[in-house]
This record gives C-alpha cells, structure tokens and sequence, in this order.
DNA sequence: TAGATTGTTAATCGATTAACAATC
DNA sequence: TAGATTGTTAATCGATTAACAATC
C-alpha cells in the first residue's frame, strides 16, 4: 500500500520538486499547481500529478498544493525526515570538493567520514573531517551508523572500495568512478560519472 | 537512415560500452559477445544488439563484434573521432576537480578554457589553464571553436551562464548546478546534480 | 455558482526482452 | 558440419500523456 511498486524515473523526480519547492517557500509562494510545477521544470503536469499520486493525496482540487505540506511530504518519501550519515572514499580533487557541498546537503544529509588508501592522504584535514584509513572503514561505518557510501577513487579500485562498503553493510552507494560495480541486489547502486556525461552529450553536436 | 530515432538511453549506454571495450584492447581481448558484454555491464544481451544494430551491423554471426573495430564505430557515432573543444564556468572546487579530468578524457576532448565571474578567481592557474573573466567567455569560445559548456557557479548563477553559452554559439551544456535551465531547443542539456543524486539513493535506504 | 485543479482511468507511446532465421 | 551468435521481428512490459469526473 505505501509504495506500490514506484519507478526509478519517479525518484529521480522527487528531489526535483523537493529543490524547487524549497525555492517557492523563500519566495512566500503558499501554493503551488502540477501546472506551474511543470512549466518551470519541463515536465508534463500530469505526470507530476501522478507522481505525487502513487504515494499519497497531497493536493486540494480546485486549490493545488500547499508548498510546506507537500516538501514535508516529499522529505518523507525520501527518508529525509532523518539524519542519514554519508561516507567518501577516495580524497583527491573530487572526492575533497563534494566532501565541500555538506553545506548544500542541508540538516538531513552530511558526509561525516571520509577515507583514502594512500598514507599520504590520510591524515589531512577536510573542513572539519580528517581523512582515516581504509582499515578504520568497517568500525567508522557501524560507529556513526552511516548508511550510503561514495566512491571517487580511480576506476580500477572501486570494486574493492565498493566490497569493504558492502562488507560494512552499506546499504546505498554513489559511484563515480568510470566502471560498472557488482553488488549484492540488496545494495542499491547508482553510476555518476562526468566522463560518460560528456561522452554523450558528444552524440547531439550537430 | 543514419539515425532512424535514438533514445536518450541508447545513446547514454553508448560510452558504458564504449570504456568496457578499452578494458578489453588492454587485456588483448580482440572479439567480445553481445553476452559477454551483457553479463560485464549488468545489461540484457538483446538490448545491446539492438542499441548498436541502430548504427549497422557491426558484428559478425556466430563470431561476435571485434573489439577494435567496435571502439572505432562507437567513437564515429558519439562525434568523439573529432577533437571536442569543452569549455567550464565556475573554478571552485568541484569546477577545479573536473579540469584536472582531462586525462581521463583522453585524446578526443578537452576542456580548454576555464571562466570565473569573481575577480579574485580570474588569473588564477589550474593545470595548464589560466581562470578568465566571464567578459572573455564569448571571444574565447568563438576562438578555440568551443562546442560543450559545463556549469558548476551556484543555482543563482547558472542560468545567466547558460545564457552566454547560448550567446556564443555552443551546442551543449552539461549543469552540475541544482537547478533546472532554460535553453532553446536546440542545445542540448544534461543535468549532474550530486545533491539530486543523493536524495534519490535515500529513497532506497530499508 | 463558475473556474480551477486534483486524482485517476484509459489511451498512447516508447523501451526492453524474447525468439529465431540467417549465417559465420 | 555443428555450435555460436548476430540482426531483427514480434511480444511484452512500463512509462508518459490525455481526458475527465470529482470537488474545492
């Protein structure tokens, strides 16, 4: 009954309405429609309307949405109604700038630990994080009860970051290193890679 | 006849395959089954054939494709056996860690010029490049016959980037910022929010 | 009440997968 | 030749969009 069977593309939509959303409330916007909704973010309104539907009655017909009511909503559907611990490994150039948009994670998102394999790295200072070892991995991840793991090391360790993530019980992981990982079905796994965005982005040069 | 009609999908599971086959040439593998790749890139067999069947017939029955000439294909398809001239807006950190990819991106693209609309960034070095005032952007892409732009100012920014790249003639834009941009139709636009991403893993945590 | 907009069903559209003849 | 694997058609599956009754 709470989530019939909800589709990826739907997700990925959510934290969309979610930012913007959030912008409407700095503007004092009180209410919103699938109409405006969908003219500012090039979507189809009915298919915001569906969206919305699958996990509940969030609108009032006649009226719209009511913009505060629905990001408690949508922070719901997400689980970001609570405090979820992030881990990075891999402290080099891209590692050290998203470890850098803590503040744009907001209250319910943080990256609190951050390792590298490389003695040299660790140590170092991150804003306020120190980068530990990879031997401190599992006991970090279980002791600050984080729960999705980052992985921007180069391509040929991602695997072996990706099963001591596992092996700690990660349940989430963003990858951004370029290959595809294995993982157990229960870990759910998403690619983010900046080469193969360009790469494609290549084929519609005219 | 040379596109009938490519989906996005197809085309962004392009440089997947693309990368893996590299691997392949480095292990001196010379044919690979549209299984093999299916089973290495978590991807239905069928669906592999008929992303590459849209372009020609590139393998060969009961044999499979050639690795080589496979890259060879794939490269002419997504524009990448041309140089592709890439140009970035925004040198703080996560704009810093994309420049220095471009050895990851190989031959084939390059990002040659880095803008920055605060004074106290431009002349600033990173790598070999050399941080220019946003007053410069029009000229330099015109100059260095820049094609793709990326984005990482802040959300309150990048529309008005987006503008001049549109301004200066560029093809496509690839926004790291968390906001949704207005372009004509005709450049072309992908969206890599990190924090998006985030979010969206949320949804999956148990 | 009249106008607006939701929630939802039905229609459409598109993408994935299965199956298999062709053929190396 | 027998086995393997492609290219492609047909079947399935899923996602988007249109339409509209319900109702604020």
């Amino acid at each position: 009954m709470k989530t019939p069977k909800i589709s990826e593309a739907v997700v990925r939509r959510l934290p969309v309405y979610l930012r913007y959303l959030h912008e409407l409330t700095m503007q004092n916007v009180q209410t919103v429609s699938s109409n405006d909704l969908g003219h500012k973010l090039d979507l189809n309104p009915a298919q915001i309307r569906k969206d919305l539907a699958y996990f509940g009655e969030f609108g009032k017909k006649g009226i719209g949405y009511d913009v505060m009511y629905l990001i408690e909503k949508i922070r719901q559907i997400l689980k970001l109604d609570q405090f979820i611990q992030v881990a990075l490994v891999g402290a080099g150039n891209l590692g050290r700038a998203l470890s850098n948009y803590n503040a744009y994670l907001k209250d319910n998102m943080k990256i609190v630990a951050v390792f590298d394999s490389l003695s040299s790295k660790v140590g170092e200072k991150i804003n306020n994080l120190t980068v530990q070892p990879m031997s401190e991995l599992g006991q970090t991840i279980q002791l600050l009860k984080i729960r999705i793991g980052i992985i921007t090391v180069p391509a040929a360790e991602a695997q072996h970051v990706a099963n001591e993530f596992v092996k700690a019980g990660i349940e989430a992981i963003l990858n951004f290193a370029p290959t595809i990982l294995k993982v157990p079905a229960d870990v759910r796994i998403h690619y983010a890679d900046f080469t193969t965005e360009l790469q494609s982005l290549a084929f519609y040069l005219d």
